[in-house]
DNA sequence: TATTGGCACTCAGAGTGTTGGAGTGCTAAG
DNA sequence: CTTAGCACTCCAACACTCTGAGTGCCAATA
């Protein structure tokens, strides 16, 4: 059974060493912290931390630094959710003021969370929810080719070339379009499988063929959460903290370049408490992310979570204030969106 | 008057340079190269470089380092563009191979680039060049707001919300886009503007206003490069080459991060020889990037120049081998969109 | 005049001691 | 359970030396 004290101890080592970089020995402990006891006494508590492998000395006779166990103990059971002080809120509200298109409220969202952590901040684009079909677009764009475009009333654009494998018959696609749109205009996306049977009606076999390679790309784009995207800012801040990241930065840069990696991670990450979740050092599957953690929260439209937002910066990061600005941000852009 | 020694000799140093990332020496560089004089003769030659500012030695009793000066006339008058081997040209044929739309194809493009590059690679989406209007869509995106999507027949779309300051009258929105698609489509951007004018014709003031705003919005997506984006892949390999840049890397990153930054450095960039412009160290006007050098050629469809690709990397970068890529790459894409 | 060998000089970087201080674990006493 | 005391460890910083690569200059040479 761990101490209450010990529990004491382990806050206490986190927050110097999150405040200074340096490992925390138990005499600067005890002047900092008002712990009641002598220096001896918190190295017998240590030695017991250390036990169990919360903490971990990096050389003899050196002070001592979390493990990735201590941080996600530290998160569980120890931190307090900073509030946001004045200037964090009122930047997030005059970032967030005159946000236009879905593009533009991402993109600033984004690069709110990056200044207001100092971190990597990104944001994962919205799966489609709620939306309606709007428009469908089809386009020859190539001899065998068609783009094909799919407005929604939810401000979303998706695009796909499908390969027809034979001649592109302008005609034929034109009367196709409008049948598509007649069909489907203004129909709830979850209900586009359903009333899109009836338009191959009366055609014939090249016809119906070309049409389902269309409709199935159509229906593909409908369901598919694969056109997932995740947009980043703040690279700029893992250099800066490059001392943070033992060995060098370039792995975790390379993982956030892989959009595949992020998102990965990303849908593993179901939040716990706080509406938060959080991945700490090796807790990461990703091994590029050994020496990183990941904050991330959802973010809601129509009351349905419909993507999230986080940060990623050294284990060795300050989690109360980041996980309350990413929670603040998922809120303001819940918000933003809702109008 | 430079002798042709003297430039053998900064040629010498240039490539020295690049292979061992030392400063260079008199007496290494004629073990290395024969010159047929000694190091003295080559030390006088170092010391008439020296006072062209073309080479600078770090410190005294150093070899010798090129200046951004030096690297310049390099590559200007004494580097000979390198032919890709064959492992690259395979390499640049299996990445291009079932591209689909352009989405995928410019990404393909940029990962391509940095990965023959070993360098920060980044590709310019096109303009909108010779494209006509396929359709145009009015979204009503909010009380106030309409979206609106422009598709053109080159698979490409653009959007833009545009705020009315009043509420939206969906049925006269819908008449209007009826309108625009009536007197637009098919019709190339260039035509636009002219005629576009008709469409508000019997309108009374209050319509005629909010059609106004949304045609100045359109003229404004046509003519506009403003919308211009670029994509980037290969910015770990940044981290990788750190010792390259004195200082940080965070500048770099800083200034790539920003789209503005990157745009107007390529819009600055007029190619040179070889079809390919280049920018070396401090000749870029951006501070952030005065360890740096940029590698840009134009990529074309329907033989007009549509937007630009190039690589970023460190002023001490293999620019043979660079440019040659740059440039192979920006024609296989001309090649690519050709069909 | 251009080239060369020789020479004295410089300096960064690597290696080696030395030292101080922060930190530890252990033990015996309170 | 807590504490003071003590012996021990080891990193980090500093000073010092040494070496090798490199330089500039000069007088001699072709």
């Amino acid at each position: 059974m761990i101490s209450d004290r010990s529990l004491e101890v382990l806050r206490a080592i986190v927050q110097d060493y999150i405040a200074s970089k340096e490992p925390v020995g138990s005499k600067s402990l005890v002047e900092r912290h008002s712990f009641g006891v002598s220096a001896a006494t918190i190295r017998n508590d240590m030695a017991f931390l250390e036990d169990e492998e919360l903490i971990h000395a990096p050389h003899t006779s050196a002070g001592r630094v979390p493990t990735d166990k201590g941080y996600r103990l530290f998160v569980d059971r120890l931190s307090e959710v900073k509030p946001l002080n004045s200037a964090e809120k009122l930047a997030i509200e005059n970032f967030m003021v005159g946000s236009a298109d879905l593009d533009e409220t991402l993109g600033r969202t984004v690069r709110l969370l990056s200044q207001l952590t100092n971190q990597v901040a990104m944001v994962q684009y919205p799966t489609l929810g709620k939306a309606s079909v709007r428009h469908i677009e089809l386009i020859p764009a190539a001899q065998t080719r068609v783009l094909m475009v799919m407005i929604t009333d939810n401000a979303r654009i998706q695009q796909h070339v499908v390969e027809l494998g034979t001649d592109v018959d302008e005609q034929f696609v034109g009367e196709l379009r409008a049948k598509l749109n007649a069909a489907l205009a203004g129909i709830a996306l979850s209900e586009v499988s359903s009333k899109v049977k009836g338009v191959t009606a009366g055609m014939n076999a090249e016809e119906l063929k070309i049409s389902n390679l269309i409709i199935k790309n159509l229906l593909d784009q409908v369901d598919a959460n694969r056109q997932e995207k995740i947009i980043l800012a703040g690279t700029a801040n893992l250099a800066k903290r490059e001392e943070d990241f033992p060995g060098s930065i370039s792995p975790v840069l390379e993982a956030i370049e892989e959009q595949v990696v992020l998102l990965k991670l990303i849908s593993e990450m179901q939040a716990e408490q706080h509406g938060v979740s959080l991945r700490i050092g090796r807790e990461n599957t990703f091994e590029g992310l050994a020496n990183a953690s990941v904050v991330v929260s959802g973010y809601e439209n129509q009351g349905n979570e419909i993507a999230k937002l986080g940060v990623i910066g050294p284990t060795r990061m300050d989690y109360s204030s980041n996980i309350s600005a990413v929670r603040a941000v998922a809120r303001y852009l819940t918000k933003t969106l809702g109008n």
